[in-house]
RNA sequence: GGGCGGCUAGCUCAGUUGGUUAGAGCGCCUGCCUUACAAGCAGGAUGUCGGGGGUUCGAGUCCCUCGCUGCCCACCA
């Protein structure tokens, strides 16, 4: 490869083959420990043992999934900070993997087999199973191969696959020993059933929706001391009449005297005539409703409470779709809406019906199905949660994860203190099942990691194996130890474990960042340190730190969703403005605290940054040949590894030295704080603003090769044209992986000294800053843009050259001498010349260093002139005012800082010139 | 019912512990095909920082209050 490059910049030609070709080094490979990973990656990172480790898991998409807009910025997140991380010499360990998403993926292979008329019924379980691992097999790695696209830099030697064989063994040795520890236990309690996925599934799986319901309110006989109807009623609220046939009491608060001659008596369950009890109980609210509540322990959990509390009976109604079951007598069959419907006829019919209300209420659904969820009687498997969140409470107060943005660590808090036993079994048939045998014999549970030959209890061999399988997030909450080799103690898991981040969005905060740090708290602090010192919390917690990013929106700040048909497809912007573009707008739109809204015109923006880049190395390029010509040859290979100048070089090339070596600076700052929008902005201004639009033209008049010249000094400019230019290019690359590549590859004409700009090394952050060329060249520039706007105001054409007069101190006069040149072409100054003072009626451009003035014949319009001066002199004028005001304030002398009130006191000195002199400005123009 | 954000230029957003003249990109206006780039160059205009009150020498920034808006959590039928 030469450094040809095409005439204009398009991302198609250059990105899918460095993608490709990452992928194929193996460039980002960590080579692992014996039992760790299951390739030998080429060693391209580790030639030196670094001694720093950067380790971060992708949160692993689901294998049904379809890479989104939220995927890509969490991806551009994650492998900006790695790249950065890489080229800093640290050894970047980033694993990727899917999850197996038990309902899901189930859901998704079930539609398919109804497609064919068939279902996994009639498969059975053992072949709908290899049904779905063919299913995964075929489709479970777009996802994957998506984020190749994304030149996303992890190493693939290390991917998982969350049903993996490893995995698995780590699920099964976390189940059982919590098992042996006490904290799993089955029995049958209120679960949040789905009825259309016929499965439990935990709180977190369930979301609750506002709506406007209704509330019926309903009459009860009363019975009284000799089973007798004593004629008097007692009204109840509910939102589900279909539970009735299910209520085993009504309930009022004991010292609710309306009731309380009711004491001891029962009620006719209306629907089915049975006579059940009134109880007190504290727990009933005397003001809601009528303060009498039907208790229904099969379909509430607070009735399921009370009804323990007072020995009441369950009586489940439904089945598992949610169909009345033979407990509900003549509604038996019917669906529970339909029954609702039919139930609440009858009881109008009755006249039991006093009325209906409208009511606000939520309601959940299944996150999955999107189905209302029944809260149900069932048999599950749970875990005993308490002991693991402390631990994971603690080791977040503790310090020992940090959270950002910090207010994070406070919803954290809130879950974890008010956090519910956990619902692990799922009755699905894809997923880890649950290692647990039931005897047909005893009727005893035997947990064992491996099929136990009998039954632990009796001894029998009748056993069969529980048909439930976990929870999906039970696996993916053991990633961050299972990924390195647990529950054997692998070197992988010494060098790896903790990892250092997470970057996730909070809408798994619960799901899967807080199980981690439960998981990992409960069973790292059992596993001892490499030195096989005992582990502390602060060692056992899966990840050091978490940053959670926003969410992406569209452009009109509405939540992406298939349904609304708003869903801005990551590839479709790719194809259209590049990968590197795209990366750049969800970096530069990441700020903290607040939504992305997705906007592709900033995409369009961010093509056109590198465009400028392509057509920067273009030009450079082309300098090189002419230089080459001209008998100057500045080999790439040469270059010092960072860009040096010296007191004898010229002013533009200490100050754009300068700019690089501050900009890298603010880069690393910006990244440490997880400020990816400050980050992506500094490079942009300087890479646009510094280096294009002022450095790039200044080095037109260092490289001029038409005219005879000073040789070495046409070596120097053009060295340190190259030498920020290279390191410019490895500044961006971490933002713009595929654009750098290219370039950084042509820039050494296809034979660069290492593989990949990934494996170089980061710009420093502690490169020396030259201020004193800084403020130079922002002088240089203020009368570049006065003399530009004069002529704007003016009307000289563009391309003609005029003479300029300038009044300035002497120490400004000389450095505008000795950079005369920049001045007369960047302006289009033919002769500048230093005056004390003006022509009568001369326009002037006035700053505290200098005032400017063009001779051209055509006068400039005094009206706008006129307008525009007494604009500025009245902003001038009340900011003297304040500034005045301000100093002669004796408390503000006083209190404010010394550098504010030097600060002032230099402001209100440049004022008083500048208030005079504009003012005389005006008085001019008559 | 609890809790957390947001409200700054026409639009999308920055604005560090209160400190001198509130910024960027896009859009807008004017002039330029100046051979790296028209996906460009140069110049310009644009703000009662949601309303009100308070603390302070000084408030976009801190406090109170009101308004609008978004989100999360929750076992009152």
């Amino acid at each position: 490869m030469s450094h040809e490059l095409a005439k204009a910049y398009d991302p198609s030609q250059i990105e899918d083959r460095w993608a490709q070709y990452w992928v194929d080094e193996h460039l980002f490979d960590v080579p692992g420990s014996a039992s760790g990973s299951k390739a030998a990656g080429a060693a391209t990172q580790a030639a030196v043992p670094p001694q720093k480790v950067f380790t971060m898991l992708l949160p692993p998409p689901n294998v049904t999934g379809r890479l989104h807009m939220g995927h890509m910025l969490n991806q551009t997140e994650m492998d900006i900070l790695t790249r950065w991380h890489r080229m800093r010499g640290e050894l970047a360990n980033w694993v990727p993997g899917t999850d197996h998403a038990g309902i899901a993926t189930q859901m998704m292979v079930e539609r398919q087999l109804a497609s064919e008329k068939t279902s996994r019924h009639a498969l059975g379980r053992e072949a709908f199973v290899d049904r779905v691992w063919q299913w995964r097999a075929h489709y479970g790695g777009a996802i994957l191969d998506q984020m190749k696209r994304l030149g996303a830099s992890v190493d693939w030697s290390r991917e998982y696959f969350t049903m993996d064989e490893g995995l698995s063994i780590a699920v099964k040795e976390a189940f059982v020993r919590l098992h042996e520890q006490g904290l799993i236990y089955r029995g049958a309690y209120i679960v949040n059933w789905c009825p259309s996925c016929q499965t439990a599934v935990s709180d977190v799986e369930v979301v609750h929706e506002e709506q406007q319901g209704k509330l019926y309110v309903i009459r009860y006989n009363v019975v009284g001391p000799g089973d007798r109807l004593t004629g008097e009623t007692i009204t109840i609220a509910t939102t589900r009449p279909e539970t009735m046939p299910g209520d085993v009491a009504v309930a009022v608060h004991p010292d609710d005297e309306r009731y309380t001659r009711f004491h001891l008596m029962s009620v006719v369950e209306p629907v089915t005539g049975r006579v059940i009890p009134i109880v007190t109980d504290t727990w009933v609210s005397r003001d809601f409703g009528t303060g009498a509540v039907k208790i229904t322990p099969a379909h509430d959990p607070n009735d399921f409470e009370l009804g323990k509390r007072h020995l009441l009976p369950q009586i489940n109604v439904m089945d598992e779709t949610a169909h009345m079951n033979a407990a509900a007598g003549a509604y038996t069959g019917l669906d529970r809406f339909v029954a609702r419907k039919q139930i609440i006829a009858e009881l109008e019919a009755r006249g039991l019906l006093v009325e209906i209300k409208e009511h606000t209420n939520s309601v959940g659904r299944c996150e999955r199905s999107r189905d209302i969820i029944e809260p149900r009687l069932s048999t599950q498997w749970f875990i005993k949660i308490q002991p693991l969140a402390e631990k994971a409470i603690a080791a977040v107060e503790e310090g020992h994860i940090r959270f950002t943005p910090d207010q994070y660590k406070k919803t954290y808090f809130e879950w974890m203190r008010n956090i519910h036993d956990w619902c692990i079994s799922r009755q699905l048939w894809w997923g880890h099942r649950i290692p647990a045998w039931h005897c047909d014999v005893c009727h005893g549970v035997t947990v064992a990691r491996e099929t136990p030959a009998q039954c632990s209890h009796c001894g029998t061999t009748e056993l069969k194996q529980e048909t439930d399988v976990l929870d999906t997030w039970f696996s993916s909450g053991l990633l961050p130890m299972s990924v390195f080799g647990w529950p054997q103690h692998t070197p992988d898991l010494d060098r790896f474990y903790p990892t250092q981040l997470l970057v996730t969005g909070f809408d798994i905060l619960f799901f899967w960042v807080a199980r981690m740090i439960m998981f990992g708290c409960h069973f790292m602090l059992d596993e001892p340190m490499a030195d096989g010192t005992p582990r502390r919390l602060a060692d056992a917690v899966p990840f050091r730190e978490v940053y959670i990013h926003a969410l992406v929106r569209d452009a009109d700040r509405q939540k992406m969703s298939k349904t609304k048909g708003n869903v801005i497809d990551p590839i479709d912007t790719i194809r259209k403005f590049g990968t590197d573009a795209t990366r750049f707008t969800l970096a530069a739109m990441a700020s903290p605290g607040t939504d992305i809204a997705f906007n592709e015109e900033r995409t369009e923006g961010y093509r056109a940054f590198a465009n400028k880049i392509w057509n920067a190395a273009r030009f450079l390029f082309m300098q090189v040949d002419r230089a080459a010509e001209a008998g100057i040859v500045v080999a790439p290979a040469t270059l010092p590894p960072a860009p040096v100048v010296t007191e004898q070089d010229t002013l533009d090339a200490r100050w754009i030295v300068s700019r690089l070596n501050s900009t890298a600076a603010n880069v690393h700052h910006a990244l440490e704080d997880y400020r990816f929008d400050e980050a992506a902005s500094f490079i942009y201004q300087f890479f646009w603003g510094d280096f294009c639009d002022w450095y790039l033209e200044i080095v037109k008049i260092r490289l001029d090769f038409t005219s005879d010249g000073d040789l070495e000094a046409r070596r120097s400019a053009l060295t340190t044209l190259l030498g920020v230019f290279e390191a410019a290019l490895r500044l961006l690359s971490p933002f713009m992986p595929f654009l750098t590549e290219e370039l950084w590859h042509a820039f050494y004409d296809g034979k660069p000294a290492l593989k990949s700009i990934a494996l170089t090394r980061y710009p420093s952050a502690v490169s020396p800053v030259d201020e004193a060329a800084e403020s130079a060249m922002t002088q240089l520039q203020g009368l570049i843009v006065a003399l530009r706007d004069l002529r704007r105001a003016a009307g000289v054409p563009e391309k003609e050259a005029v003479p300029a007069q300038v009044r300035s101190s002497e120490a400004t006069a000389a450095l505008l001498r000795a950079n005369s040149d920049i001045l007369e072409r960047l302006a289009r100054i033919s002769h500048l010349t230093f005056v004390e003072s003006f022509a009568d009626g001369a326009v002037l451009r006035t700053t505290p260093e200098f005032d400017a003035a063009i001779i051209f014949e055509k006068q400039i319009d005094p009206v706008a002139e006129r307008e525009r001066l007494t604009k500025e002199l009245a902003r001038l004028e009340k900011e003297q005012a304040s500034a005045e005001r301000q100093l002669g304030n004796e408390a503000f002398l006083g209190k404010a800082p010394v550098a504010v009130v030097d600060g002032l006191r230099k402001r209100a000195a440049e004022l008083q010139q500048l208030v005079p002199k504009t003012r005389a400005a005006i008085e001019g123009l008559r």
